[in-house]
RNA sequence: GGGAUUGUGGCGGAACAGGUAGACGCAACGGACUUAAAAUCCGUCGGUUAACAGCCGUGGGGGUUCGACUCCCCCCAAUCCCACCA
């Protein structure tokens, strides 16, 4: 007889459905909290497949696991139900976005359900429904009176297959990142976030999450810190002048021209009448070539020079200002200081326009630019002075004679806010006829979505919105206004969902402020590596907002991350639609059972490994929690007596797996339970006791043959409750150990010996071994190196 | 170009405050049970070899050490992120 899953599987679904089993009571305050999350999904059309559960089963493990050892579990579940596919089937459809998503929701939460996680369901929550937009609203709101949300007139990627405008987060290589169509510049009214503001912030207090550290070195690199200084250059012969970004103001004296992005609007007050055409020219060739195109060609510097001069600030000397496009526009000021000797790209540039080359660092620039500290040169006041000498004396300088300051430079852009699409949160704003405008309050919260069944973009790329009449015109305030027609990004939604699971039906207030001091920080969130800094910075920035506002008390949303790798198709590639090699989770579950695919997936390799799916080794998952079934159920092994020959391995075992466990180690906490299992088969009795804990190590893992195996062994309660079993530490101390003997460190004998035994007396048993002495006929021992309880090493 | 991570059997992976390399599983092979197959149970399974003797083996080359997958230096390869960032 081998277990049905089936009909297991369904059984204890309904039972955890029927008896509420994982409700989670926020205001109880008996036991201590864990709040344990995953990243959750945008309920696409295709249903889940086998990517999906991976990093939900890890934190499913954790969260039975922390039940069963007293903690207060908060687990939640929900949607990020804003998102630009539904948006597209409306498009093509007609069809309202909400149906669409509600039905994807609906087969998402079978699907889940089916999986066996111990969601509490009750708190499920959706970005797209009215009662969690409103407060989305709301934060905004807080934004916009804080000074932090604000419009300007920006050149922004405009996707025309997309028909809106996409964030730099969202262009890759020119390309939209989601379907891959060309993005443009084009200047518009937008909504804008001052993340900037808080990019030292951002930065400082990454030291207080426990994160991975390639995710913090993302966002460090993202937020992009750079220590220098701003400095002066006046135009010669003009009463203008321009400001230069520079990390090394200690090289101000090699600087021998100045170089503006071909973009920057200064250039046409300064370029002289011969030419001014040259330089359209030059920008129209810049302009027609992709971002890619414009980075392969970094070898070959291309420039124009404006014919104006600027004044090197120390020297007096008139250099010649050029543009070229290897300035950016958008970093800095756009504009540098070029120091041929000490900056590759200045040096390249110099050699092919024949600028001059002045070495102010000891070093050889015959070849190449001098990279490399060294102390200063043909540098006036800086001569023999080092770097950060130099630095500090050339800023001190530079304040003085007001001609310059210390400045602190970041890669952070604010963040680009508004979409001009339907399927998004309105902005809460509303324009008045002279021009002024206003958050709302919270009374005029929520801005409803109106219904429509135009979804196409206005005309002039504006959102769909702003084909509603009834929706834009209004009266408040007693007074004619326009609401706002940009809705937000899918990002803003997923920024606080976190929160709302707290106190998700709170139709007052965010949530109950004593729930979030209780709950706050998430101590383990689990979500996949492709949102390092996307997602996990725009949360990080609200919620740091929030914590300015008094409504959260910790500094971090998010206390210990986890990013799970990602399974491959069978053929090593990623799954994909249009790759044939996507296995859906239904196909999995209707063949081998959730608890197969939950070990499964476990026992591939290391979480955060990206692996390709396997059937045989999903096939091989089932079988041993048949044979775990067998063992239990057919062997008729159990024993109330316990004749000690498991003690040893039980308890390791234990040990082993919660340990495992708590380091996110879920392969080598299945092999362990494997191994058990193995010696079980092998005994003649097994100790009941041994068998109740073992299954309560397997419940995390495989909760509906966990739930089973507890009720076959008499119990009529769920086992989600019971208490995780402990190990007798004093069972884990072996009478005996195996010493291995090496001789100069290669593996030659073992033996067994008493495990308290002292040095000399393991080494006297070293070396009268058998095979030892054999070994040692005719040599001269220079020296015996005894590690208690492992080895004994002996040199000759 | 910069940064990060990673290289272990036919395959996924174990083991690293330096101490028996290859746990556990998959695949493969053998045996038992079957009329037979599947399933199951019991074995074998890095290479070389007649050998459970010896030798060689953790991407390659050096080094430190009684002893190195583990530490140090130099290469090589792969993956990811950033990329003319002043």
């Amino acid at each position: 007889m081998t277990f049905e899953f089936q009909k297991i599987e369904k059984k204890w679904q309904q039972y955890w459905e029927e008896n509420n089993t994982f409700k989670c009571d926020t205001y109880d305050n008996s036991k201590p909290k864990c709040y344990i999350l995953d990243m959750f999904p945008y309920p696409s059309g295709n249903g889940l497949h086998v990517g999906h559960p991976e990093g939900y089963t890890a934190t499913d493990i954790v969260s039975r696991v922390k039940r069963m050892q007293g903690y207060n579990v908060l687990h939640p579940m929900g949607w990020d139900s804003f998102g630009l596919p539904a948006e597209q089937y409306a498009i093509r459809t007609g069809n309202h976005p909400e149906t669409f998503t509600l039905e994807n929701i609906k087969n998402f939460k079978r699907q889940l359900k089916e999986l066996g996680f111990s969601y509490d369901w009750e708190r499920e929550i959706a970005t797209s429904s009215v009662d969690y937009y409103k407060w989305t609203q709301w934060i905004f709101t807080k934004l916009y009176e804080k000074g932090l949300a604000y419009v300007d007139e920006i050149p922004v990627n405009w996707c025309e297959a997309l028909q809106t405008v996409l964030a730099n987060e969202e262009v890759i290589d020119g390309k939209s990142e989601i379907g891959g169509h060309p993005v443009v510049r084009k200047p518009m009214r937008q909504w804008v976030l001052k993340i900037t503001e808080y990019a030292e912030r951002l930065l400082e207090d990454l030291e207080l999450c426990d994160w991975p550290s390639s995710t913090k070195e993302m966002q460090i690199n993202w937020i992009g810190k750079s220590v220098g200084a701003d400095v002066v250059f006046n135009v010669a012969d003009t009463d203008l002048s321009f400001t230069v970004f520079t990390t090394r103001c200690d090289t101000l004296f090699g600087a021998t021209y100045c170089v503006l992005a071909p973009e920057h609007p200064f250039v046409d007050q300064i370029a002289t009448s011969e030419n001014k055409e040259a330089i359209e020219a030059y920008r129209r060739e810049i302009a027609s070539k992709s971002d890619l195109e414009r980075t392969e060609l970094n070898k070959n510097k291309t420039g124009i020079f404006t014919g104006a001069y600027a004044i090197n600030p120390v020297t007096n000397k008139k250099i010649p200002i050029w543009i070229s496009d290897y300035v950016l526009a958008s970093y800095g000021h756009g504009a540098i200081m070029a120091v041929p000797a000490h900056d590759q790209r200045d040096y390249e540039f110099a050699k092919k326009f024949g600028l001059e080359i002045i070495a102010v660092l000891d070093g050889d620039v015959r070849e190449k630019a001098f990279e490399e500290d060294a102390l200063h040169i043909n540098s006036d006041f800086l001569n023999g002075l080092d770097k950060q000498t130099a630095i500090d004396k050339m800023i001190a300088y530079l304040e003085e004679n007001n001609i310059g300051k210390a400045k602190t430079t970041y890669k952070l852009r604010d963040w680009l806010f508004s979409r001009q699409r339907y399927w998004g949160e309105p902005i809460p704003v509303v324009h008045f006829e002279d021009g002024s405008m206003r958050a709302l309050s919270l009374e005029e919260l929520p801005v409803e979505l109106p219904a429509t069944t135009n979804f196409k973009t206005a005309n002039n790329g504006e959102s769909p919105l702003a084909n509603i009449d009834s929706f834009i015109n209004i009266e408040i305030d007693g007074k004619k206004a326009r609401r706002e027609t940009n809705t937000m990004p899918q990002w803003a939604g997923s920024c606080w969902y976190y929160l709302r699971y707290i106190d998700p039906h709170n139709a007052d207030m965010i949530a109950d402020p004593k729930l979030l001091e209780k709950w706050l920080p998430v101590d383990l969130y689990i979500g996949g590596a492709e949102h390092a800094v996307l997602h996990l910075l725009y949360a990080r920035f609200w919620h740091k907002v929030l914590y300015d506002c008094g409504v959260v008390t910790t500094k971090e949303p998010f206390q210990k991350l986890f990013h799970q790798g990602m399974i491959l198709g069978e053929n090593n590639i990623k799954m994909s639609k249009s790759r044939g090699n996507v296995v859906p989770t239904d196909e999995v579950v209707a063949t081998h059972g959730a608890d197969a695919l939950r070990v499964y997936e476990m026992f591939m390799g290391p979480l955060e490994a990206t692996l390709a799916w396997s059937p045989n080794g999903l096939d091989g998952a089932k079988k041993w929690l048949e044979r775990v079934y067998r063992l239990i159920i057919e062997e008729q092994k159990i024993s109330e007596e316990n004749d000690g020959k498991l003690d040893y391995i039980y308890n390791y075992t234990v040990k082993k797996v919660t340990d495992d466990i708590a380091s996110l180690n879920f392969n080598t906490a299945i092999s362990q339970m494997m191994i058990f299992i193995n010696e079980c088969y092998k005994a003649e009795t097994i100790y009941r006791e041994y068998v109740l804990g073992f299954i309560k190590l397997l419940y995390p893992f495989a909760p509906h043959l966990g739930e089973e195996l507890w009720q076959l062994m008499g119990y009529r309660d769920t086992i989600t409750y019971e208490s995780w079993p402990i190990y007798d530490e004093a069972k884990l101390v072996k009478d005996e150990v195996e010493i291995v003997v090496q001789i100069n460190g290669k593996l030659k004998a073992k033996f067994n010996f008493k495990s308290n035994a002292e040095d000399a007396e393991i080494q006297s048993a070293a070396l009268s071994n058998e095979k030892v002495v054999e070994a040692l006929a005719n040599q001269t021992v220079k020296k015996v190196i005894v590690v208690k309880k492992k080895l004994v090493n002996i040199v000759i």
